[in-house]
DNA sequence: GAGTAAGCGAGACGGTACGTCGTGTCTTATC
DNA sequence: GATAAGACACGACGTACCGTCTCGCTTACTC
């Protein structure tokens, strides 16, 4: 995604005790100070790098939180299967799958659209206050407002992958008839998710369980009346 | 808002002209630029002002770009009613106010709500096409994402009153028995506008007429089967 | 001194009170903080005076340091004729003459060149001490090196008079046959004041009654064997 | 002398160029437009060098003007023996030898003490008229009349050394028995030198030759009548 | 198993912008 | 009309990072 250039790096020399340290590096400094405070000096430092190791393979301070975001992302993922494993069996299991990592896991499928709906908005909720997850995405999210090639990049590997898994869940919902034939589920799933993204990131509202309650019913039985 | 600092300069002494100056320059580099590469000293220079000037009266280059573009959407707004009385008695009334400054001039009210709501949105997406606007818009949201207290006034001053319009009118259309009476219309707002909100700012889809019309469709009748 | 500029302000109608504020201002400046640190802003200020008022009347903050400390070096002479007379007809009249201002006073004339100038030159070791003297006279002398203008003029106002009182001395000196008579008094009192006056200023040399007492002899006899 | 600063630079990493580079600017700066208005912007600007290359090795432009104008007067006096090998054996030798470095080079010792001062001061008078000598020394004899710091660097690094010369002829002179034995070499050089300096510095007379060869006169024979 | 070339840590370098301070000029209101 | 106050355009300050560069050092791969 970075490399390749004219006179490429050669990646197979590559450390990669070095870039892990500049991933764990720029999103500790993202939590702990903020992005706009997060340099490329003070990611080397804290990293033990030294900036050339940063540049040969970065191009911004951006690109290195989206990549260390994404590793995160997938270590998270990958982290979920087995917990889910050891869990089988027992009570409560989608509230479990719901609280870490639902997001590549699948949307559960009970049938009941409203309520599967409803679970994952509580569980994406409760996430939304992770602080090692919001710093990060809060600042990528920033930067891919006023850069745009950066943020298609931060949609198309961290969001749209997130947002198929809607397009799935409601496409099965068409199929057993709960949702209206002619919707486009892709247009569909932002009735309840975007309005969730502005408020967390804008600040335009109060997040709540109730909130996402409401965005589901309303969303699911329109607004006009029956 | 940005003054009344402790030893705070005497805003009666200030210079017009500097203020206006500084308030072009702020938006012609973010236009011209982009907001990264807006610097203090450039605008400060292009203004022909000092920078003392500029750190006088606003405490960062995202303060002064918020007031600048409060100030050009006032600007905005005052020219409008002019152009209404000038352009009135003729033919395409709404298409003439939806495509400047409708938003401070409230939210038509012709009874029907669907056909009211595909022309505002319409004319927004218009709107968001207009580099003078978009381009301090997007900043002003970018630094708003990291910068909380700036986020929320931006949010409070800009947002929000525009918010409220459409708060009016889906009060109006309940009273009209044409949306669910246990509708709070602050959330039921939320269905059309932050989907297309988020598919502009984080480029997560194309925006067109045809998307806001189908918006207002999903978000009256719902996703569900009749 | 510094006004009758094209159109030089009515002098008639200045403060007297600023005026004083000012030279105090910026003599206890120059000896708290520096002459380097000090500003026309910090000596406005502290005079309680606007920047204006200085401009006003002065060029620049050597400006008005030269006239303070002339200002200062009047009300020195002033008050020691009448210290003079207070203590007209006691032992030790030497002694306090000595002590201060004895340079506006003249040189005593015992009728033994060598003690009236190690007793000269003694008082003079103790009053370079005084740092309500020594801050400014360094300060003026630091500027004039490096302004020819002002140093001409600090050297015409202040440091002339004082060399006259030498040649008086050394004239008296030579009428009485106590010096050759081919002596220039003017290059002979270099002798021993340039030397006290290099020490001082440039820290080359320790200062002490002993040194100045030799200086005397080495300028009286000569460094050759008679 | 200026380096050695907790967490220090890397001095072997340190560019040669860019330093003769720095010390050209500031030379150059400070003979053409003055000391005060020779600023650090400027040197590095002229130097084509970065500010904080200049601020890392040095820590104000005093400090920059004092070892450049140190490496000034160590080429000029590597220079000077080269001159002297290539002049050997013809006329003028002591001209020649007086007018540049003579003061690293020794003072000449033919045995004639009073030969020997005269035509050493009188060298030293036509190097006070060089501007590329003078502009320099000045400033920092301005700079160390208000900073003793630097004033005692400036006087133990530049002005010693010279003085030293004068204690060595002068011992040797009373070797000789053209000197009483009482006398302290270190004072009594000051009966020329001083006088000699102050007149330069702070434009208190004229510098001729024959100013010089009185001094010398008045020095060595004293004022009183033999 | 020696030679070589790449990645690496370190950090100096030429730059740009930061936010602050002081300059000298100007304007306003007060006396 | 001089004054206290202070806003203004300007320019330098000293600092922080930028992105590039050069220096040994270590670590593979090649011969």
């Amino acid at each position: 995604m970075a490399s390749n250039n004219p006179t490429s790096p050669d990646s197979t020399r590559r450390s990669e005790r070095s870039r892990r340290a500049i991933y764990d590096a720029a999103l500790a400094l993202v939590v702990e100070i903020g992005y706009p405070k997060t340099t490329i000096e003070g990611i080397a430092a804290r990293a033990g790098v030294g900036k050339q190791t940063i540049y040969r393979w970065w191009g911004s301070k951006a690109d290195v939180l989206l990549e260390a975001f994404l590793d995160l992302s997938e270590q998270a993922a990958r982290a979920v299967p087995r917990e889910r494993e050891e869990g089988a069996g027992r009570e409560g299991r989608e509230e479990q799958e719901g609280r870490e990592g639902q997001e590549s896991q699948g949307i559960p499928d009970t049938g009941d659209l409203a309520a599967d709906l409803r679970l994952v908005l509580r569980a994406t909720v409760d996430e939304l206050r992770d602080p090692r997850f919001e710093a990060p995405s809060r600042a990528l999210a920033a930067e891919g407002l006023v850069n745009e090639e950066l943020g298609r990049r931060f949609v198309a590997t961290l969001l749209e992958p997130q947002l198929q898994l809607y397009v799935d869940r409601l496409r099965s919902a068409q199929e057993a008839g709960q949702v209206r034939p002619d919707v486009d589920p892709r247009i569909a799933l932002e009735l309840f998710v975007s309005p969730l993204a502005q408020r967390w990131l804008q600040y335009t509202g109060p997040i709540t369980h109730a909130y996402t309650d409401t965005l589901v019913d309303y969303a699911l039985n329109g607004l006009a009346p029956r």
